[in-house]
DNA sequence: GGAGTTGTTGGACGGTTGCGCAATAGGGTC
DNA sequence: GACCCTATTGCGCAACCGTCCAACAACTCC
């Protein structure tokens, strides 16, 4: 394979990794396959990353920042609370393809067993409630939400119940449908901040 | 090692399947594992389970159903539907322990590698669901709850919350106390179910 | 006691895994 | 052009996996 800058090429090998690991799962990523994914040989990655436990940490990173990353943008392109809130649900990201869910299913899953990666899954998750918190604030602020108790304890719940639902969609099939999910974790957010029901569903 | 009745080595393999499965997680249970746990050959586990994703799903199921079998009993000690919602949350056993919420991430994370462990998983979830269901759909006839859909609806959101809550304190310590999940769940449940604040959470 | 049934053993088989290492080849520097 | 550095190769190693199977041993029944 082309001569690349160790810089380039430490980025391509996350790169194949966050395929491999969206495609099959944190637990089913392997050297070869994330070798062949770049085509390249399995020595090379042990060049560049000491064990396997840390190319997947620093992947599933990559990929759940990059996800929070992309709902950050589409809610700041929002022009008020409300219109952010519904932002949020629209890109909200973690379930859309099945395979962005079903990573962070393994990872909480191994979160008590593999201290670094309950670390990254801890901040992240962390990072997408006080995203929900500070729009839910500022609704707050500005009149047009109400809270029971506290703008994080409400993106506690809203995103908990959004979490669970997709568990089921991933997780078990056609017991529940994405669509189902969306729409009451939209309804229950509605309930939740004492918008008019249709504000967040249509 | 000693002869055993069928049905007795049976129920030792399980429950040494159990002790591997809590301690090292599903996706690390192993049949020679399971058999150094039991001081046994590793054929003797194929001689009664044809395959390891059956074993496990068994294991699985026997633990998650006890779990629910609790559940169910006190649910049913109670004399109205709103004294056996309140039980159902009592005895949430899920969480508790921590060690049997942790099972049940294993088991949505592998669900998708594992067909037989998804049925299992999928089967109790609903029943966990149907359970909830019935009650709210009692109390729904009886006056004393609201139900803005239908009853199996409002469970589904009233278990996900519940699981999204619980998934947080156990997979990441204390970003999320057990309590406040609690408290949290009884009075989103409170909301869904149109009933007075307090009424569930005290 | 003998015969048949079956619980149990222990290892073989083909596959996979993470990792290490000598050899090669490509590119920058003088 | 010659030289050195290192990115990259390709394979080997030891350990592990689930599964299978022929042989052994313990028990039951006649």
């Amino acid at each position: 394979m082309a001569r690349m800058s160790p810089a380039d090429r430490r980025e391509a090998i996350v790169a194949a990794t966050l395929s491999v690991l969206e495609r099959r799962g944190i637990a089913a990523v392997t050297v070869r396959d994330v070798a062949a994914e770049l085509g390249v040989s399995s020595g090379l990655i042990h060049h560049y990353y000491a064990s396997m436990d840390e190319l997947v940490a620093v992947a599933f990173e990559r990929v759940a920042r990059a996800d929070l990353a992309e709902t950050v943008a589409a809610v700041a392109a929002g022009s008020s609370p409300l219109e952010r809130l519904r932002l949020f649900f629209d890109t909200y990201a973690r379930s859309d393809g099945d395979e962005g869910m079903q990573v962070w299913l393994d990872a909480w899953a191994e979160a008590a067993r593999r201290p670094a990666l309950q670390r990254s899954s801890r901040r992240l998750n962390e990072e997408w409630q006080a995203l929900l918190a500070s729009v839910i604030a500022e609704g707050s602020a500005a009149g047009t939400m109400t809270v029971a108790d506290s703008p994080g304890a409400a993106a506690w719940r809203v995103l908990s119940l959004l979490d669970g639902l997709s568990l089921q969609v991933v997780a078990h099939g056609d017991v529940l449908t994405a669509e189902q999910a969306d729409l009451w974790s939209r309804q229950a957010a509605e309930r939740e901040l004492g918008l008019t029901p249709g504000t967040l569903s249509r």
